[in-house]
DNA sequence: TTGTAAGCGTTATCAG
DNA sequence: CTGATAACGCTTACAA
């Protein structure tokens, strides 16, 4: 008795029998590799036979095997996305930006028909970029904190025909993708000079792993000179969780004697910690602080005042990761590596 | 002349070969099954040999193909987590609730030797369930707010071969897994009586399709009739970002002349959106008025006051979920199905 | 303990 | 335009 829809009981006693592309072409009197080819969109099939195929597939509810396809054509169609973070940290603790990173970088790669393989590394015995060797994508995206040394050291010495594309890179030799930091930072500090704030400082960090805090300080401190005025950096401690050092830092400065009526910090996180502690010392932001802070994280709007910030497009961020590891493994030219970031003015800097 | 890492000018003119399983067992001197075995760990091999295959191995290089394998075993060794998204909501939005949970699967899932694919998928036209059939993976967790009710149709109506198991269901006929909400609400009320306010409110909804906010709303009654007092509701206005219900409804409350000295908001973001009209409109919080969320979002710690808050344990609901699928797929009886919560006391509740 | 050989379900090459 | 047929690189009976 055979199994059939009516009758599922005769299913238990057969062998379970995947669906292939065989019993499609038999139900649609065509041969199997001519399933193939009608499914595939091959130009060489007539739309009659595209038809019967097409419909002969439904009827059997046939989906091709993606590791078949996949072991023959020697491509996965498959991009793996490394998200590094601080050892030992919960996973509900890294940096909410990274995770809109993370879902921007989706979109992109699904806007250009790849899956993404997500995973999360912290410390040398989870650190794992063997993607392409076993074929499970076909490049790889590292996204995370420069501040994980060990897993840059782990990443820059992968095999040299690894496929990949970072944000977060501590060095230049990889091939990264960021934030216009420096065009970010001197919006950020003008609109304090334009809003009547003339004694800017930077609270971060010229010789951070993290590269993009330099190019923050950089962009400050340009626009501090085209100002004609001095640039001042208020450094923050290494190893601290940011909202720690940004807090310290705040409260460094202010028992420094340094005068000052505005802070710039390089990240978010940074500039939120300070505000905590300017609240808690009693200063008044915006009026006798101002605030700007770097990433547009979330949290930014929920703090008292909400935080004046410079945020990069997350949307185009995904795109250039993606893009940019698509041309290298095409092995095209260069493709833009600069995220547009915009200024977004809230409250803690004064009107 | 032969290719060597000496001369890799030679390389280029030979076709490109992929190291496979026989070249390791050519180096080796063993059949090409031997160091399937060896290096599968199979324990019929002996230990001189694995260790010739091992070496041979590491000399060439030599990564196992994961879709040969996978082709062969019938198996993928993947996950798929699908991130449901309102619809047209640009993925920075999403709520940060849903990535911690992401991040935790994905360690849940490592841990458990599971690869993890990940997708976002938010209108009819992204939505997509067959990743069983396709043999991309071996089961599926959707997570996602259970407002966008398109969603939760479409993936009701798949095959019910697919194995899967979700976080955020409208519906106690799916496999679900969720944050053990009655007795976090109640954890909430009980705070707020312990701390003496006496007429605490519950902003939420008891219709929502978030079958969560029912269970929050039903926690809240039962220990406000434990304390012998009558529960109060005030309803959220559908299909609204969360903070602007909850701004809206606490602005409600405001006016309505229903007696109040504190709320429990059935969601963080809700509670936040809560806590900025009061402070709009000149309540002191937690002094006049106290105020709890539910979710433990990031953004509630940089609130002002920071607000209390029930916070489900991330790692333990990412595990759940794990666990939850994996014995659906083997047919294994229940698994714990409710996520523990623990009340998180910051400032929006007096002391 | 190891070798031989048969697939897994596609895609791609080559005829016709 | 379509049909045979040969890989793709592995795992796993079955033999030795």
């Amino acid at each position: 008795m055979p199994a059939t829809p009516e009758n599922p009981g005769a299913t238990a006693a057969r062998r379970i029998h995947r669906v292939t592309s065989f019993d499609v072409a038999e139900v649609a009197g065509v041969s199997q590799s001519t399933v193939s080819r009608a499914l595939a969109g091959d130009a060489s099939i007539s739309e009659p036979t595209r038809q019967r195929v097409i419909a002969a597939a439904e009827k059997l509810n046939y989906q091709v095997d993606e590791n078949a396809a996949r072991l023959r054509r020697g491509k996965t169609g498959t991009l793996a996305v490394v998200m590094i973070c601080r050892d030992g940290q919960d996973r509900k603790d890294l940096n909410p930006f990274y995770y809109s990173l993370l879902g921007s970088t989706c979109a992109a790669a699904s806007a250009r028909g790849y899956e993404v393989l997500v995973s999360f590394q912290d410390s040398p015995e989870s650190f794992w970029g063997h993607y392409q060797e076993r074929r499970k994508a076909d490049g790889m995206i590292v996204i995370g904190t420069s501040e994980n040394t060990a897993a840059w050291d782990y990443f820059g010495e992968l095999e040299a025909a690894t496929n990949w594309v970072c944000w977060g890179a501590p060095s230049d030799a990889f091939q990264w993708v960021r934030s216009d930091n420096l065009a970010g930072a001197t919006l950020a500090t003008r609109h304090m000079l334009v809003r009547g704030y003339t004694r800017v400082v930077c609270i971060g960090s010229e010789t951070s792993p993290q590269r993009q805090f330099k190019e923050r300080y950089d962009g400050y401190a340009a626009a501090m000179q085209d100002a004609g005025l001095e640039p001042v950096l208020q450094r923050i401690e290494r190893g601290l969780p940011r909202e720690e050092q940004g807090r310290r830092a705040a409260a460094a400065l202010a028992t420094s004697g340094q005068p000052f009526d505005a802070i710039f910090a390089v990240s978010d996180e940074i500039a939120l910690g300070a505000l905590k502690e300017f609240e808690r010392l009693g200063y008044r932001v915006p009026d006798q602080v101002g605030v700007v802070g770097f990433d547009g994280v979330r949290a930014g709007a929920w703090s008292t005042p909400p935080l004046t910030t410079i945020e990069p497009d997350f949307e185009i961020a995904g795109t250039l990761l993606v893009d940019r590891l698509l041309a290298a493994m095409a092995g095209e030219p260069e493709t833009p590596r600069r995220v547009p970031v915009r200024l977004v003015v809230r409250g803690s800097t004064r009107p």
